[in-house]
RNA sequence: GGUACCGUGGCCGAGUGGCUAGGCGGAGGUCUGCAAAACCUUAUACAGCGGUUCGAAUCCGCUCGGUACCUCCA
């Protein structure tokens, strides 16, 4: 399959042409949510930034297996609280099983990505579903010579993984450097160095959530379930490995270490980061507790916000920066967005009121092809978008009789409107008509009478009508052809 | 401290050597009973200093400022 697709790969530091290894299938594997709290705008990005991805390579004709997976085993709060996991802490304050508090924030997570319209996977697989395969792994690893035993846990070696392989090829980082900046951490004492990572843990006995495997009752390491599951459904070397920036190191990093001590050979060809949202110029993230979660978004019950934004509104905030870059969020910022996207969708709906020419004023051939070769820059949605506001601009004009298109022109527009804003960007009206035969009945009705009093002057009555409608989020505006509504 | 990235007009944000980015907001105008939308015109820019070049927001150096990772975090 021929494309000109190129993607930025961490790994490289470069953009590449994409070349899958086995086409026309692509793998792809994204780090998803650890489901203990709610998602939110932060979760967001990668959502829809690996959803672009999922979406326009199918739109290539590629056959791509999209795995996210969902982190139900939680990793550790810190090293110093060894023995207590974010969802078992969550489940303890909560008074619940972990495992009603991993479907419970699996389901609004769920829900969430449903209304931001990113596609679901193909395979969602779970940490605790896979402590077979984990515990494979890690027998490989084992017998390979990168971990060994201490007190039931297992760690992995990584000074011994450097002297074959290089550790900090991907996060650009050197072991020595690691030396001395590794934190001294308690609770490390069965670590040959601090930079080791755990493969397996024992629980100690306040720990809930534990598994018996060939060296104690105990839980996976905090990288592992990736390694496996990636391995599981991609194979041992896959396409397209994602995640949030944040996790470049220790993460991913740690995944190509334990897939090379387990195989030889790096685990992924193309690795892709997003970038963090900031607010007021800083990460928005758990742990610094400036999080607004998605839900408040929707419903704009948070101190941050004036009014509820809603999912297609930060869906295009969202893509009107690049991937890469950090974007700042501030409600100045959403209004923008939500007014830009109520654009698009007004001239995307004016191209079937629009009277065709014989001749075209515009080339609209060169629009589509401008807006691939956005897409085949490293996924530039933000270019794309600028590609559609000017040609809603263009049909603003055509409807003015500024500009003239034919009627295969006209259709060649709606195609491509159809094809990057739907399809591709994926994004849909949520203020769109309520096209019931008994609402265009009642609209037809109101603004005949309204009509009736414009022609007798008596605009109290008609703006009255207005007032009273726009109540309702439903906006009248007079045209030359009559009155026309649609909801705010 | 180490590593990496960034600094674009009121706000958000593209752009990696020469050609108007774009959106939102502001100002003026057209249309309109008014409004809305749309259209037309317009202002506001590339952190600072130096260098390379015929030419730099874009390359190089320095300075200042900010962020991320190095500990869980999308």
């Amino acid at each position: 399959m021929k494309n000109n697709l190129k993607i930025y790969n961490t790994l490289s530091r470069k953009k590449e042409v994409f070349h899958p290894i086995n086409p026309p299938h692509v793998g792809m594997y994204v780090c998803g949510p650890t489901v203990y709290g709610d998602a939110h705008l932060g979760h967001a990005r990668p959502g829809i930034t690996f959803d672009i991805v999922f979406r326009y390579l199918r739109h290539l004709g590629y056959k791509v297996r999209y795995v996210r997976n969902i982190t139900d085993v939680g990793h550790l709060v810190n090293d110093a609280d060894a023995g207590e996991d974010k969802i078992q802490k969550k489940a303890r304050l909560e008074q619940l099983e972990p495992m009603e508090v991993v479907k419970f924030y699996t389901d609004r997570y769920h829900e969430n990505m449903h209304q931001l319209n990113t596609l679901p996977p193909s395979i969602e697989p779970t940490a605790s579903g896979h402590i077979i395969e984990q515990i494979e792994l890690i027998k490989k690893i084992l017998k390979n010579g990168y971990a060994y035993e201490s007190d039931g846990s297992l760690y992995f070696d990584v000074e011994k993984y450097n002297k074959a392989f290089h550790y900090g090829k991907l996060s650009g980082r050197r072991i020595e450097e690691l030396m001395q900046n590794t934190r001294e951490l308690a609770g490390q004492e069965e670590k040959h160095n601090a930079f080791d990572f755990a493969l397996w843990k024992k629980s100690d006995p306040k720990h809930i959530m534990h598994w018996p495997s060939p060296w104690s009752e105990g839980y996976p390491g905090w990288h592992l379930e990736c390694s496996a599951m990636g391995a599981k459904y991609l194979g041992e070397t896959f396409d397209i490995h994602g995640g949030g920036m944040d996790l470049l190191f220790p993460h991913h990093e740690s995944e190509i270490a334990q897939a090379n001590a387990a195989t030889g050979h790096d685990p992924v060809k193309y690795w892709m980061h997003n970038n963090m949202i900031t607010i007021n110029g800083q990460k928005m993230g758990k742990s610094l507790n400036n999080f607004i979660t998605l839900d408040e978004f929707f419903t704009g019950n948070h101190k941050a916000l004036d009014r509820a934004y809603s999912p297609m509104t930060i869906r295009f905030f969202i893509l009107q920066a690049h991937y890469r870059s950090t974007l700042d969020f501030s409600t100045e910022a959403l209004k923008a967005a939500e007014k830009g996207l109520h654009k698009l969708f007004d001239a995307f709906y004016l191209l079937n009121e629009l009277k065709p020419s014989k001749k075209s004023s515009v080339d609209v051939k060169a629009f589509e092809e401008k807006c691939y070769e956005a897409m085949n820059d490293d996924f530039n949605t933000p270019m794309v978008i600028a590609y559609l506001f000017d040609l809603a601009h263009i049909l603003n004009q055509v409807s003015n009789g500024q500009e003239n298109l034919t009627k295969a022109d006209i259709d060649s527009t709606k195609t491509l409107f159809s094809t990057f804003l739907v399809d591709l960007l994926g994004m849909k009206d949520e203020k769109g008509k309520d096209n019931s035969e008994l609402v265009d009945y009642l609209m037809d009705t109101i603004l005949n009478i309204r009509q009736e009093a414009k022609t007798k002057k008596d605009y109290a009555t008609s703006d009255l009508i207005r007032d009273e409608l726009a109540k309702m989020d439903i906006q009248i505006k007079d045209t030359k052809e009559g009155a026309k509504w649609n909801f705010k």
